[in-house]
DNA sequence: TTGCAGTCAATATC
DNA sequence: GATATTGACTGCAA
C-alpha cells in the first residue's frame, strides 16, 4: 500500500522528511543498480555487498575504502545515475541533484557552522580539523547511511574501542578526524551505542564511518599521521609562540586568550555551565520518578523550590530521559549477548554510568511491587519509562514508536493530575517530594536511600559491557558470536528474543505489563491511582 | 507546543 | 592528558 502510493503519488523531496526520503534514495540506488533485488542484504558485514559499495562510494576520508577490489565501478555507483531518468518523481531529481553536487564537508552540515577551515585551531592542528570526510562524498555517506544494511552498532563500536585502545588512539583524534565529533560525543557514542534501528538516519552516520574505517587497512596509519601531524603543529605552534610572543591566530584558541583585550568580549558572554548540586539532582530524580513527563506547572514549581531556572528544569528531564532510555537500549543489547548467561541480570552493566541505572532507581514505583522479584530492582527506571520501554519488548515489538505511547502519558502530570493549571500540583519539591504523595514515594524514598548501597547488585555481576566481560582480549566480541560481531542484522532482535528467554526478563515483563494493564483501566476509571504495584 | 535525537562543550574523573 | 558526564542547544516531527 505504501509502495503503491508512493509510485503514484510521490511527495516533492522538500516536503519529506527524512525518513520520507528514504524510500526515495532506496528506489534511486535500485535503479542506478546500487541495490540488487532491493534487499537490503543484512550481512553486510564488514564486507557485506552493500557496505562494500558503500565503501566504493569512497568515502572522503577514503578511511573506509576497503575494497581494493570493489574497483572503479564503485566510483559510478557514487553518483547515483546522474541521468538516470527518473522522470517522474522530482524526489528524485533532487535527491540526485543532491548528491551530485559538491557537498560540503561533512562538518558543515554537522555543525551548521560554517567551515571556517581558517579557523586558528586548524592553523596549528591544521590536521584535525576535519574530517576528512570532505569532498564530494559527504553526501555519498547520507546516501550510504540510508542503504546501509543494518549494523550492529555495539559490535562497532567494541571494535573501534579495541583499535584505538590498542594503538594507543585517542578518542578525541578520532571524533575529530574520522567521525566529525567532539571528544565528548565520541566517548558518548562509543560507551553507548543505540541499537541501529533506534537511530535516525543522522544518528546512524557515525556508526557508517566506523564501519568504514574499520574497514579501511590503514586506518590506524592514518590515524597515526595525524596524530603525529598534530603533535608536529602542537610543538611548532608552541614554539613559535614563545618566541614570538606573537600571537598571530594560535593564542586564542589552545591556550587561553584570557587576557587578551581583543576577544574577550565574547567569551565573557558565555554563560556560566550550570553545575546540579547533588540534592537538586535528588529532588529531580525524585520528581522524576514520580512523574517522568512533569507538567509546566510541575515543572515551574520545581524550578522555584530548587532555584533553578525553569529551562534547567526542562532540560534536566529531557535529558535524564533520553539518557535513561539509552541505558535501556545498552542494558537490552548486553541483556541479549548474555543471553542464557542470565545469571548476571544486573543491569548496571556500566559500572561508572550508576546513574540513570542505579539511580534510575527510579523505577522504584514498579520495581518496589515486584516485591520478590528483587532482581527487577535492579532494573531502575520510573514508572513511565519502565512502562516505555519495557513494553515493546514483548515479543515481536521491536518497533520505535511504543504504540504503547501509553506509557508516558499515564505518567504525564496533566493527564491525571487535575487539569492544568491548578494547583498543588504534586510539587515534587525535595521535599515534599521525598515524603510526598502516595506511593511512588516509597519506592522514591527507598531508592533516595539506597543510593548508598545500590551498588551491591552490580558489584557482584562483572561488568556485561566492560570488555573485561569478554575478557578475551583481542577476541573482541568474545561472547558475542561473529554474527553480531559485524552486523546487527536483526540480531538485535535476537537479543531481545534471548533475553526473552531469561526467566527473570520474561518475570519482569509481565510484571510490567501487568502494571500497564492497570494503568489503562485506572486511566480509564478516573480514579485515583494507588500506586501499589 | 512538546518531546526527542544528536551534539557541543564545560567539567569531572580517572 | 584522556575519557566520562552532563547542561544546553538545534533541528525535526507529531
Amino acid at each position: 500500500g505504501s509502495v503503491s502510493d508512493m509510485l503514484s503519488r510521490p511527495k516533492p523531496w522538500s516536503k519529506l522528511t527524512q525518513k520520507g526520503r528514504e524510500p526515495f534514495i532506496r528506489m534511486q540506488l535500485w535503479l542506478n543498480g546500487e541495490l540488487g533485488q532491493g534487499v537490503l542484504p543484512v550481512q553486510g558485514q564488514q564486507q557485506g555487498p552493500v557496505l562494500h559499495s558503500v565503501t566504493s562510494l569512497q568515502d572522503p576520508l577514503q578511511q573506509g575504502c576497503v575494497s581494493s577490489e570493489s574497483t572503479p565501478k564503485t566510483s559510478a555507483s557514487c553518483s547515483p545515475a546522474p541521468e538516470s531518468p527518473m522522470s517522474s518523481s522530482e524526489s528524485v531529481k533532487s535527491l540526485t541533484e543532491l548528491v551530485q553536487q559538491p557537498c560540503p564537508p561533512i562538518e558543515a552540515n554537522k555543525d551548521g557552522k560554517p567551515p571556517e577551515p581558517s579557523d586558528p585551531p586548524a592553523s596549528d592542528s591544521q590536521p584535525a580539523t576535519p574530517l576528512p570526510l570532505s569532498g564530494h562524498s559527504a553526501l555519498s555517506i547520507q546516501e550510504l547511511v540510508a542503504m546501509s544494511p543494518e549494523l550492529d552498532t555495539y559490535g562497532i563500536t567494541k571494535r573501534v574501542k579495541e583499535v584505538l585502545t590498542d594503538n594507543n588512539l585517542g578518542q578525541r583524534l578520532f571524533g575529530e578526524t574520522i567521525l566529525g565529533l567532539t571528544q565528548g560525543s565520541v566517548s558518548d557514542l562509543l560507551a553507548r551505542p543505540k541499537p541501529w534501528h533506534k537511530l535516525s538516519l543522522k544518528g546512524r552516520e557515525p556508526f557508517v564511518r566506523m564501519q568504514l574505517w574499520l574497514n579501511d587497512p590503514n586506518n590506524v596509519e592514518k590515524l597515526m599521521d595525524m596524530k603525529r601531524m598534530e603533535k608536529k603543529a602542537y610543538m611548532k605552534r608552541r614554539h613559535s609562540s614563545v618566541s614570538d610572543t606573537q600571537p598571530c591566530e594560535p593564542p586564542s584558541v589552545g591556550t587561553e586568550y584570557s587576557q587578551g583585550a581583543s576577544p574577550q568580549p565574547q567569551h565573557q558572554l558565555k554563560k556560566p555551565r550550570v553545575v546540579l548540586a547533588p540534592e537538586e539532582k535528588e529532588a529531580l530524580k525524585r520528581a522524576y520518578q514520580q512523574k517522568p513527563y512533569p507538567s509546566p506547572k510541575t515543572i515551574e514549581d520545581l524550578a522555584t523550590q530548587l532555584n533553578l531556572k525553569t529551562s534547567t528544569v526542562i532540560n534536566w528531564f529531557h535529558n535524564y530521559r533520553s539518557r535513561i532510555r539509552r541505558e535501556l537500549f545498552i542494558e537490552e543489547i548486553q541483556a541479549g549477548s548474555q543471553g542464557q548467561a542470565g545469571a548476571s541480570d544486573s543491569p548496571s552493566a556500566r559500572s561508572g554510568r550508576a546513574a540513570p541505572s542505579s539511580e534510575g532507581d527510579s523505577c522504584d514505583g514498579v520495581e518496589a511491587a515486584e516485591g520478590p522479584g528483587s532482581a527487577d530492582a535492579e532494573e531502575p527506571k520510573s514508572q513511565g519509562e519502565a512502562e516505555r520501554e519495557e513494553a515493546p519488548r514483548p515479543a515481536e515489538q521491536t518497533e520505535p514508536p511504543p504504540s504503547g505511547t501509553p506509557g508516558p502519558d499515564d505518567a504525564r502530570d496533566d493527564d491525571h493530575e487535575g487539569g492544568p493549571a491548578d494547583g498543588p500540583g504534586p510539587l515534587p519539591s525535595p521535599a515534599t517530594a521525598t515524603a510526598a504523595p502516595a506511593a511512588p514515594e516509597d519506592a522514591a524514598t527507598s531508592a533516595a536511600a539506597p543510593p548508598g548501597e545500590g551498588p551491591a547488585a552490580p558489584s557482584s555481576a562483572p561488568p556485561p559491557g566492560s570488555s573485561s566481560s569478554s575478557s578475551g582480549s583481542g577476541s573482541s566480541a568474545p561472547r558475542r558470536p561473529s554474527s553480531l560481531q559485524s552486523l546487527f542484522g536483526l540480531p538485535e532482535a535476537a537479543g531481545a528474543r534471548d533475553s526473552r528467554d531469561n526467566p527473570l526478563r520474561k518475570k519482569k515483563a509481565a510484571n510490567l505489563n501487568s502494571i500497564i494493564h492497570r494503568l489503562e483501566k485506572a486511566a480509564s476509571r478516573e480514579e485515583p491511582i494507588e500506586w501499589e504495584f
